[in-house]
DNA sequence: CCTTTATAGGTAACCGGTGTCATTTAGCAA
DNA sequence: TTGCTAAATGACACCGGTTACCTATAAAGG
């Protein structure tokens, strides 16, 4: 580590004597803090402008006991998925002082909660992002929570947390699905649901359990395969289906690389999309409209949601003044449908 | 912003007194520096390591005028290929002190430059990661040098920077694609290469002339067509192509995204790939396996290559002992042949 | 044996801000 | 005008490290 000396950079000590002031009162007025004459502060605000002052962010991080980084925390493999909600969220920081940091995890490793803990303890992180499924890691945010680090989450309903740490989707989404297939006419109706451990999975489950039996279907358990949110699981799972005997005309998949895999299986089994095979996704993530067929998919707007997970956790920020973020609380979904659902062959 | 102070946290000093040395001997040890016998530093090492003790990023950030992030910056619009970058630079990262953030910019907002200079001169990242295309912004590189802030990246040959700086590629994958196409007998083989503003894409262009120059064959002007590395024109572009009279039987495409669409306007156009055209991408990102049927692409190994760089990046770090990192120089391409290339029909 | 010269290690100031608390100033009632 | 209280402001230590420089001890040279 070479050390040289910037000579230009200018410190709030330049902008106190600019100002005639002590730099405690400049301090004062950078952190819109009271007991500054309304004089003095339009004064100092001023000179801040002039000379584009910016406080050195390590100098407040170490007084502060806070950085300004903000963790984005993940496990989820798909690139698609963790690629737009960065998209989202870096949208939502552009113009602050907040940096985006990439924390991934592995929820396996059994000493992960260790390694977020450490992480936390050593940069002191403004806050930090969960994305599913560690969102859903409830004994991990209790730890958090003894940190004094700012937390937000995207997670599939119902935690008992207050709205400050929380969003909700999912149920709704895949009832859009359900009753889609459903008033085409399809009966023999299959599912390929997510990990079992993530809540989504199991509230995406629910919700299309729900929209069937609106229509006064269900959904039957063979029909119904855990897949682990991957193409090759999707493969795989959709395989089993269409060997059945009595397969199903039509297959909703918790998420759009598992659907992927359904066309994959379909082609294998010699199987058209849609006229054989109806096929519902979820997510609508870019490659579903690239598919031939192109595939009908639940939208999850994943880059809002990032944009206003970031906003909802920037709202902690006392600091900044023009916060009026309007704490966003669900999220609104879509059915997107295309080419890949149609009504069973008679 | 609230203070708080954790009570926790063992600082230097704590270090100092149970070492019975003054905490400037213990920065000593920390930082490697000479000038403490061999005897004091093993012992001030055992208590640093049962203590678990690590020195404060921000308080080292503000003495050395440096911090542990690293930014990486990119305009590149392709979620695969941020993704998989950032997963092979945060591999290389795993274990150091170092933190990946994020740096998107827009080559075309005039500001650009300015964006990211500020974001150096507040945050003083050890140092940034360019990718393509900004990678080949030699303008920006000049004002950096300025800046004391270390940098790498990955471009398309050719600068007049020294090994620290630089890595190669496309020119070569190009070929393989070239002599493939020509060695399956192919004569009426078109090119989409991207941007001419991407180096890379020229170098892939002029590759793959070569390439085909080695069997005697060259690349028609009417089968050249310039995309925009999306997938919207590689539909565009394949469908102008597909609608020749004369109509080429192999379209290779400089990235993927593109590829994908020419199976698109292959599909309006009825025709079959393999049978009636075949398909050459770029990348082998991981949508190429996934399509009917698989497509033949130039591996370019991403995730390595941003191991690569990081490690390459690292290795400026006087500090790190264990510093042994062989500069990696260049990238082992790969052409990976799957079912979307045959013999032309007869 | 004494001086010269490394070398181990310590002291104090500093990096660029903030917290605490004492001090000054302003505003207003007496 | 004086007295009193609340608001405005400043002095100084501190956050947790580092650099610059100085001292003490030990080894080397005459």
């Amino acid at each position: 580590m070479t050390t040289q000396r910037s000579k230009e950079t200018i410190t709030i000590n330049d902008i106190a004597r600019m100002a005639g002031v002590s730099k405690k009162t400049v301090s004062r007025v950078i952190n819109n803090a009271p007991s500054v004459r309304e004089n003095t502060r339009t004064q100092i605000k001023k000179i801040i402008e002039e000379t584009g002052f910016v406080p050195n962010p390590q100098a407040q991080a170490l007084a502060f006991r806070r950085s300004f980084l903000i963790g984005l925390v993940y496990d989820n493999p798909s690139p698609q998925y963790i690629a737009n909600m960065q998209h989202g969220i870096l949208q939502a920081l552009k113009g602050t002082r907040y940096q985006l940091v990439l924390r991934p995890c592995n929820r396996s490793d059994p000493d992960y909660h260790e390694k977020i803990l450490s992480f936390v303890k050593q940069h002191n992180p403004f806050g930090l992002i969960f994305v599913p499924s560690v969102s859903e890691d409830i004994k991990l945010s209790e730890k958090l929570k003894a940190l004094n680090c700012h937390f937000v989450r995207i997670a599939s309903v119902d935690f008992e947390d207050p709205d400050h740490q929380l969003m909700t989707t999912d149920y709704e989404g895949a009832k859009y699905a359900a009753r889609h297939l459903a008033q085409l006419g399809h009966t023999k109706i299959a599912h390929i649901h997510g990990p079992e451990l993530f809540m989504s999975a199991r509230q995406r489950r629910a919700g299309f359990i729900d929209g069937l039996a609106e229509f006064g279907l269900k959904l039957a358990p063979k029909y119904t395969m855990e897949g682990a949110y991957t193409y090759d699981s999707g493969v795989k799972c959709a395989t089993k289906l269409l060997l059945m005997k009595d397969r199903p005309t039509a297959i909703f998949a918790g998420n759009d690389e598992m659907a992927v895999g359904i066309y994959t299986a379909a082609r294998k089994a010699n199987l058209r999309i849609p006229e054989d095979l109806s096929v519902v996704g979820y997510d609508d993530t870019p490659i579903v409209s690239r598919l031939w067929p192109p595939m009908t998919s639940v939208r999850f707007p994943i880059r809002k949601v990032g944009s206003d997970i970031a906003k909802l956790l920037l709202s902690s920020d006392k600091l900044d003044e023009g916060n009026t973020a309007s704490k966003p609380q669900t999220i609104d979904l879509d059915l997107i449908i295309r080419e890949s659902t149609t009504p069973p062959a008679s």
